[in-house]
DNA sequence: CGATAAACGAGACGGTACGTCACGTCTTGCC
DNA sequence: GGCAAGACGTGACGTACCGTCTCGTTTATCG
């Protein structure tokens, strides 16, 4: 009965409440300091998870940094639908450009496309969990747009995806002082001049 | 005991020979093991060029990296003018794309597009050498189209360039796989029509 | 579905069983790579024994060795008595310092001998299955000759066995080349005129 | 007029003053925790000098521990010479046991020779800077009496110093409660008759 | 034209991070 | 209940780079 109360950190854990641990820290250090700053070293360091376990869960501290982001913030990006493409289309993109241009998550996310260029697991997770499904809602958003008539029958939606939202990651990546209203607005509406 | 045989590579040397001996393994580097290739030790190492020296002329080493690749590949890209824009257009196009699928320089810029989210100067460097003079090629090629006609005249041009190359970027960036040559065709006719 | 044939290992074993193959397979892993290769994940990994059953019983690595050394060498060392105790200690020398210079046990003794600085319990398991027994042999040789008159009376056998072995296993310890032939024959010589 | 006194740290520094530090901080370590003690990340954690320049400058740490202590107790045993051969080997050997089983140095002597078994740095240092002066300094003091006449002509005086010192030793490692005051007396008055 | 200052090579130094290994602790699921 | 399997925190290892700094050498420049 001397109470040994003190939990002395070692030994075995639940996998998942050790998983959430590194997942926590990572994002906060993600959104602090850009992927550059998650390293097993320090998610080690501001967790109680050890490096040892870091490297048995996550091929890569990007990957970790990729889980992380992509966990905390799935759900995100809805885009309403009221009837208006051109207006739906719109509010959606500039939500986006926020995000990207004056948001912690914009360094975050752009970091994360820069590790997956060197880093196949962040390119799978980063398809997975973000461009695939944010490709699917802006296809399905389209494809409603043309049964009703919006748009031309023979369109590829995904190709109109791409024209904008392709074309502003181009921007947001390369140039991204150029990405204002004005680009914003030319882009959607000569993406569906197309798609007429 | 006059022959000087053993240049021992030491004391002042032209500057500008010390900087191609530095961007020239620099190159090798970056085509050979991507931009993670490209450290101060390994360009020394494999240069006459000293780790001090890389030091004073590059702000770090993806920024030497950068002005490697876009020293040795200026010239590269012209756009042939037929008098068919469309034509035209995809064959640039599609030779973009085999460059960045199938030759060494598609990983070196795409790592170089990756170190610009995080490195200043080789955003710059991507954006003057890179970017913009790229960017004026086409919007060129769509100007005088526009002035033969085939675009309509309130088009911006510079949007039509995102909505082609931006789109491509994008998609070699996240789902390089995806990108063949039905999406090519498809991309040049959708943005095409858009601006007619 | 009757055939249990993945047998497991999981669920109770017979103590002895599972004593004796981790004792075999550390004795392995001595041999070939002397006490620094015995390591609890080791021999869990070439045995069926698991590592906390090795915890269990062994207070460390290097004891469970030091178990597995005297275990399978227990016997080996026997002193012949011909009646010619020069010839007969000379003889017995001889074979030790070649089973220290030219067998994978001897590394293996030796290393054992550096664990117990360090580790109390490899220095009693050292003291209780090696050095006492040997001393004791020695010791009786010498104390047969004694009797017979061959070594005067008042001597103190056990520090004549130290200045035999004693001052072998020092020189095989520190200087390991210096142990020649003409070494080990000065060595029977001094120490026994040093016990007429 | 900030006043930038505060010493980076980083940067060239003399190497001797580098190395002086990292041994003062291993020996203090050697001493207080013994070899096993003795790790680079501790030298370094509790000196100025960083674990690269430990690597760079001793091929493990116990080589590091090495020189440490033959650096910092290098001249100690001397063998005062009276005249009287048993009575100088008897004081220098009682000095010799009482520095091994009571002061701090004891214990890192032993643990040294213990790791000289598995690391040949070690083992060649400790040859270099401990076994071979001491043991020309006891050879010395033998062929002086051996001069005098107090030992016979043909005697090998190395023989002579195994059988004290090594015969000591050897019971300091494996049966060190043993070595008491009778024990030494033994050990000198024995090897002195067999040389005499 | 010879002395001087600038630029260079070589490379050590303090750090941070990596990826691995072993230790000792602890949990789960078989038998 | 005892065992295997195996994850966990800890800490050490050895390596790669980074950015800083020192040293000695060589060369261009200027007195």
């Amino acid at each position: 009965m001397t109470a040994q109360l003190a939990r002395s950190g070692r030994g075995r854990r639940p996998a998942d409440e050790v998983r959430r641990d590194a997942l926590d820290a990572a994002a906060r250090l993600l959104l602090e300091q850009g992927v550059a700053g998650v390293t097993y070293d320090r998610v080690a360091a501001s967790s109680t998870v050890s490096r040892t376990t870091l490297y048995k869960w996550w091929p890569s501290a990007a990957a970790l940094a990729a889980e992380a982001f992509f966990t905390a913030s799935e759900p995100e990006l809805e885009l309403v639908d009221t009837g208006d493409v051109r207006a739906d289309l719109r509010a959606q993109l500039g939500a986006f450009a926020d995000l990207m241009l004056r948001s912690p998550a914009g360094p975050a996310l752009r970091g994360l496309i820069a590790a997956a260029q060197s880093d196949d697991a962040v390119l799978a997770a980063l398809q997975e969990h973000y461009v695939r499904p944010r490709r699917r809602i802006g296809g399905a958003a389209l494809e409603r747009a043309q049964q009703r008539g919006q748009l031309a029958a023979g369109v590829d939606v995904q190709v109109v995806v791409d024209q904008i939202w392709g074309a502003c990651y181009y921007r947001l990546l390369t140039e991204p002082d150029t990405v204002t209203t004005g680009y914003l607005d030319a882009l959607v509406s000569q993406a569906l001049r197309g798609a007429r």
